[in-house]
RNA sequence: GCGCGAUUAGCUCAGGGGUAGAGCACAUGCUUCACACGCAUGGGGUCGUUGGUUCAAAUCCAACAUCGCGCACCA
């Protein structure tokens, strides 16, 4: 055994066993192993982004999950990697390219610009990844992978070409949400609905035929009224059936537009008539489609104004236009009034602008094996934990709506669509395209085309999305395939249920005929102690890595698997990470402690089985029950996927249980006279708990367990503690139940004794250390041979046993009823009396409550007739032992006079 | 509007039909020979409201309130 230093430095050990683990190969899968498979193929983060504390969540759940299957026997290859983040990459590389060499991606051109955008992942793309191996992660790094590794994007385009064959990729001319800061269209899932303070404008709009006659209309968006190329009402609206078949005049550019009728309109809102613009909404749109109307786009893409709004408006922002439009409409007399408006806008969630509505020309896909995927999930073929976002995850399902996966960018998988030049444009301006309707014209296929001078190239990529919905497959080699798919666990957040899980579990069956993996367990969303979503826009998230300084890697992941209940959202607190620190070092000067008595004469995984039975003290048997115990709940839970639960079991058995008692209470064997086959029997116990103990404690703080795995000397071999199975037979094998129960009984009696008796002293404010001596007329006979403990336990010099009533102590002296029996402090001084009476009298109080409660429930002829039979029986027991304890405290308070 | 979740000690949260729990914070006392990232002792809660089911409800059910999330959306 190596000496073991006073405090836990993480940071001496941590990295050092990482390191190691590596070298020796511990975190690589053999796909050619016969072991059971265990497999898990992690949320790839963004390349270029850094630790969050989502991903040490999420990362430290699989990694628990990954260590304790491979201690269970199995061969496990967690799979990492990271994707590509299109739009958000290609920002970072456009701001970077701004801000250095004050250039646009246009200056470069597409192909520097992705060299460009190489170099960049190349330098930052791998921080997120030594982060994860700060944080411990067991990650089988020969494996990794990048949604833009060669292999893998031939895997995307493949899967393009066989969509596009099958008939679900189409091409068409449609509404989508354009982000104007990126440039590119969007999903409709990358649009976050935010509440806004708005205002509604009411204007009016004259009739052609009856000059100064004004229709009124409320909008949101003046801005868009040069767009307009209807108005419309409801057909059952009363107050404006004679306006149908009419026309009103638009302000301006000013030009006559149709009334129409639609059923669409809502009559309670606004007035009830609708300004229509179909190119810049998606319910206009589709009024526009019904009754005919023109589409006017007054919005370029950066959604500036262009020429069709007007010589005036053009190349002003929306926001600018908005109120110019409102003092224009004012000016013309046409502005009614204003008033306050709340309303939901919709953003770009990757570039937190406002999106327009906007048609253009785009690739979608109409999904495929939706019904299986329904199926899965609804049949628990594939089983989400928390079982609640199931619910979730049908709705959309059910209502599942046609992806767009174009995006305007040039970093990412670009579509592999060609078009025979001097055809391409019209072939791109087409309404619709497919493979039929192009003749010869079209190519698409993984490989381009033989004659690439004859062709163009498609210049949209595919959405980041549809890469990695192929993630837990298309990461896998033909062997690893073959071994670990589909895979066992997913751990991710809810927040991506439709954009990763549902899609993954569609591609899975329809490109591999099996669910992608077998279980999907969610984990909460972290938040600042306010409740607010952490960002790094709002500045409120920490650095893991700050933390992990602060309190290693274990604390952290100790801390944060503490507070993560199943599928509840976490409010971030720091304390609580500190609280991981103090329990790492808690368990190192445990560990201290064992090794300042020396090596026992055994190694310690041996069982305490061959030790005389007979050798173990209560407090043995009661820690090995407690460890036995341990044990299963602990199996119990990870079955259940309750992290944070066995977080609290091993942090409440080792503190509480374990240091708190057992080891406190064998110390007397640890002195220097004291017996030697006392002394060797508490250190086998001690090391058995230990060793036990570590391999239970191994995925939850990797580290330090690895550590004083060896600094305690239990790994002969295998040499990793990470490498070593679980004991799958009982610390307790061969112990007889009864013996172990009445050794827990008295345990527990003199642990409570030992409690009350320092609280005794507490009341008269003797110090704990203060050597205090007891009478006591002990209730059971056994107590005798267990004095020497509990003195030791309660801070006593002594405990004098009484030989009956006769021999009760000389005058007055506090007194406290205990399971062992009544101990009595005789004190030196004279006792307060009137304290005495108020201490006792406060028990009595209690006492009596708790006797009433019981005493009208036995009463109670319901209760009694109707209630189990062990439930009254306990309540009579609670009953005379309440009742044995209010007569002794009324002869105590007596007995003061 | 629909759906989901939360409401328990000052704070962060477990628990869950039959004596209300933890950590932190607080108070008091400890340089007790593993640990002050510690030890000991203590104070602190009618478990959101109202009904219902039950012998028994903080726990199950319903409604409501408040907060949060998701989906849809009326311009």
């Amino acid at each position: 055994m190596a000496e073991i230093p006073k405090g836990y430095l993480p940071a001496e050990v941590e990295e050092d066993w990482y390191r190691r683990w590596v070298e020796a190969g511990c975190f690589h899968a053999d796909a050619s192993s016969s072991r059971e498979g265990y497999s898990i193929a992690i949320p790839p983060p963004n390349v270029t982004g850094i630790l969050t504390l989502g991903h040490v969540l999420n990362n430290t759940i699989q990694d628990i999950l990954a260590r304790r299957a491979r201690m269970q026997g199995k061969e496990v290859l967690w799979l990492p990697g990271t994707d590509h983040a299109g739009i958000a990459t290609q920002a970072k590389v456009e701001a970077h390219l701004r801000k250095t060499e004050k250039k646009t991606r246009h200056d470069l051109g597409r192909e520097d610009f992705i060299e460009r955008a190489w170099q960049w992942k190349n330098k930052h793309g791998n921080i997120i990844i030594k982060q994860l191996k700060r944080l411990g992660c067991s990650c089988d790094w020969e494996r990794e992978r990048f949604t833009m590794d060669h292999d893998y994007s031939s895997q995307v385009q493949e899967t393009f070409v066989a969509l596009f064959n099958a008939g679900l990729i189409y091409r068409g001319k449609r509404m989508v949400n354009w982000c104007p800061g990126s440039l590119t269209a969007l999903s409709d899932e990358e649009v976050i609905m935010k509440p806004r303070k708005s205002k509604l404008y009411y204007m009016r709009y004259e009739l052609v035929d009856s000059p100064g006659e004004y229709l009124e209309i409320a909008t949101t968006r003046p801005e868009t009224l040069m767009g307009d190329t209807g108005v419309a009402v409801n057909p059952k609206d009363p107050r404006y059936g004679k306006l149908l078949g009419r026309s009103a005049w638009r302000p301006f550019p000013r030009k006559e537009i149709p009334i129409v009728a639609d059923e669409h309109i809502d009559p309670e809102f606004g007035t009830g008539v609708l300004k229509v613009t179909p190119a810049h909404d998606k319910a206009d749109f589709d009024i526009g489609q019904r009754h005919g109307l023109e589409i006017v786009d007054v919005f370029n893409p950066d959604a500036t104004l262009n020429a069709n709004a007007g010589e005036e408006f053009e190349g002003m922002d929306r926001f600018e236009a908005r109120e110019k439009a409102v003092e224009k409409l004012e000016s013309l007399g046409l502005l009614v009034r204003v008033e306050d408006y709340e309303n939901n806008v919709g953003y770009s969630e990757r570039a937190d602008v406002p999106v327009e509505p906007r048609i253009s020309m785009q690739w979608f896909l109409r999904y495929p094996q939706v019904q299986g995927a329904i199926a899965a999930v609804e049949s628990d073929a594939i089983r989400f934990i928390p079982e609640r976002w199931k619910k979730t995850y049908l709705h959309w399902m059910e209502n599942i709506q046609d992806w767009c996966i174009s995006r305007q960018l040039w970093w990412g998988h670009r579509i592999p669509v060609w078009y025979r030049k001097g055809k391409a444009e019209a072939l791109q301006n087409a309404e619709s395209l497919d493979a039929e309707t192009a003749g010869g014209d079209l190519h698409v296929g993984h490989q381009p085309p033989d004659d690439p001078e004859n062709w163009v190239q498609d210049p949209d990529v595919l959405d980041t999305w549809f890469s990695s919905w192929l993630w837990p497959f298309a990461t896998m080699d033909d062997p690893t395939r073959k071994r670990f798919y589909p895979t066992t666990d997913l751990v991710t957040g809810p927040d991506i249920i439709f954009f990763w899980v549902a899609r993954m579990i569609m591609a899975g069956l329809q490109f591999t005929g099996h669910n992608p993996f077998a279980n999907v367990f969610f984990t909460g969303i972290i938040r600042d102690i306010k409740g607010l979503k952490m960002s790094k826009s709002l500045g409120n998230s920490p650095d893991p890595l700050d933390l992990i300084d602060k309190y290693g890697a274990d604390g952290l992941r100790f801390g944060i698997m503490r507070i993560a209940p199943t599928g509840q959202d976490i409010r971030y607190d720091e304390t609580q990470i500190e609280e991981g620190r103090n329990f790492a070092n808690k368990l190192w000067n445990a560990a201290r402690y064992r090794q300042m008595q020396g090596a026992g004469s055994s190694d310690l995984q041996s069982s305490i089985s061959d030790l005389p039975s007979d050798s173990l003290s209560i407090y043995a048997l009661d820690i090995l029950s407690k460890l036995d115990a341990l044990e299963k709940n602990i199996a119990e839970a990870y079955a259940r996927y309750r992290f944070n639960e066995i977080a609290q079991l091993l942090y409440d058995f080792f503190w509480s249980e374990f240091c708190d008692l057992f080891l406190e209470s064998v110390k007397i064997h640890f002195r220097e006279d004291a017996d030697p086959g006392a002394r060797e029997s508490a250190l086998r116990v001690f090391d058995v708990i230990l060793s036990r103990y570590l391999l239970q404690l191994h995925p939850y703080m990797p580290h330090i367990s690895e550590e004083l795995w060896e600094k305690l000397g239990c790994g002969a071999n295998p040499p990793f503690l990470m490498q070593t199975q679980l004991r799958t037979d009982s610390v307790l094998d061969g112990m007889p139940a009864d013996r172990l129960a009445e050794a827990s009984q008295r345990a527990g009696a003199l642990y409570q004794a030992a409690s009350q008796l320092r609280n005794l002293k507490a009341e008269y404010n003797l110090a704990a250390s203060k050597a205090v001596r007891f009478l006591l007329e002990p209730a059971e006979e056994w107590v005798a041979d267990e004095t020497d403990t509990l003195c030791l336990l309660a801070g006593a010099a002594g405990i004098e046993l009484a030989r009956g009533a006769a021999d009760a102590p000389a005058g007055k002296a506090p007194a406290a009823i205990t399971p062992l029996g009544k101990f009595h402090m005789p004190l030196d001084g004279l006792i307060d009396v009137e304290a005495e009476h108020a201490r006792l009298g406060k028990e009595l109080q209690k006492v009596e409550a708790e006797l009433k409660k019981v005493t009208a429930k036995l009463e109670n002829e319901k209760f009694t007739s109707r209630a189990p039979a062990e439930v009254v029986e306990e309540m009579r027991q609670r009953m005379e032992s309440w009742n044995r304890r209010r007569d002794q405290l009324g002869e105590m308070i007596d007995g003061l006079g």
